[in-house]
DNA sequence: GTCGTTTACTTTGATATCAAACTAACATGG
DNA sequence: CCATGTTAGTTTGATATCAAAGTAAACGAC
């Protein structure tokens, strides 16, 4: 009888990483709406990261980078990436501060602001549709909770 | 008086979106929660998502590829490409299975064993400084809710 | 048996993500 | 001034992510 399978971690290490890790569970509901978003907004070419940052995007005045990637939890690489396509297609232009030269604010165009107000419409009904999906609780109680994990500090106490 | 901002979404729209977007929620807290666990899983060479899927691996039959990617609600395609640095790395073996030629089924090697052993005790206390570090009824409650959204369809219904 | 369909996975091409190292510009103490 | 330190973004290199198209094997109807 040939042993093929090594050692393994106890099963109630495992079973408790698997059932209470917060990062897990986070992911898979992270990919799970990405992918529904990715869906509905597909016929606009945006993503859903495209869409919450067009959105944000929306302020009188431009925001510059260095405010936008702590509100989206990013990494300032991962917005620099994130903007060319946007550029690219002229949804958004990069203007520098004349204030300060190393500031560079996002100002979303009329042509963007114009496929924006098409999604925001199909963004309204996907929405809905997740939040009469859901037990009618469960959404506010995520909201709150997203919103404290959101402002954990990025390293430990 | 130069006219240098376009017309703009109703601010009303945009608050809402940005208030109540439980995919933005999700991808924010989402990306705070890895990359603090990326922080304290680096000694070991593994990110927040290699971890995850090295603990799914620690079962007696090795599970096959096709049943793992639903578990982590993510495409199949990507799983493909998730498996190569850990096998490169000899931390898993991807075996065909006999019965069916074309599934695959992903086997933990002793050294994967070992290395989760250790990152499964680092895995705990970040945990637990999490934990602590949200009201007392929020992890619970995220579990509830975010493992409600994991479960849904893909697609709208 | 064999042809069409379905299933399991891979490949390709694009964007997303971050850490580390880098550049440019501001800010400040001397 | 200017030398030093800090701040704002970018680049590079690696992994992560998915859709679309492709390959290979199993299945089912006939």
């Amino acid at each position: 009888m040939a042993e093929t399978t090594p050692d393994l971690l106890p099963l109630e290490t495992v079973l408790h990483i698997r059932d209470t890790c917060l990062c897990l569970a986070a992911q898979r509901a992270a990919r799970r709406l990405a992918r529904r978003f990715d869906t509905v907004l597909r016929p606009f070419g945006l993503t859903n990261g495209q869409f919450s940052l067009m959105v944000a995007l929306n302020q009188p005045e431009p925001p510059p980078m260095g405010r936008l990637a702590p509100f989206l939890a990013m990494d300032p690489s991962t917005l620099t990436a994130a903007v060319k396509p946007l550029a690219r297609r002229g949804l958004l232009v990069v203007e520098p501060d004349p204030q300060d030269r190393r500031s560079r604010r996002l100002r979303i165009t009329p042509d963007g602001v114009a496929l924006m107000r098409q999604a925001a419409e199909v963004w309204r009904v996907a929405h809905a549709e997740i939040d009469a999906a859901l037990p009618p609780e469960v959404p506010d109680a995520l909201r709150i909770g997203l919103g404290q994990v959101a402002a954990l500090p990025v390293s430990a106490a």
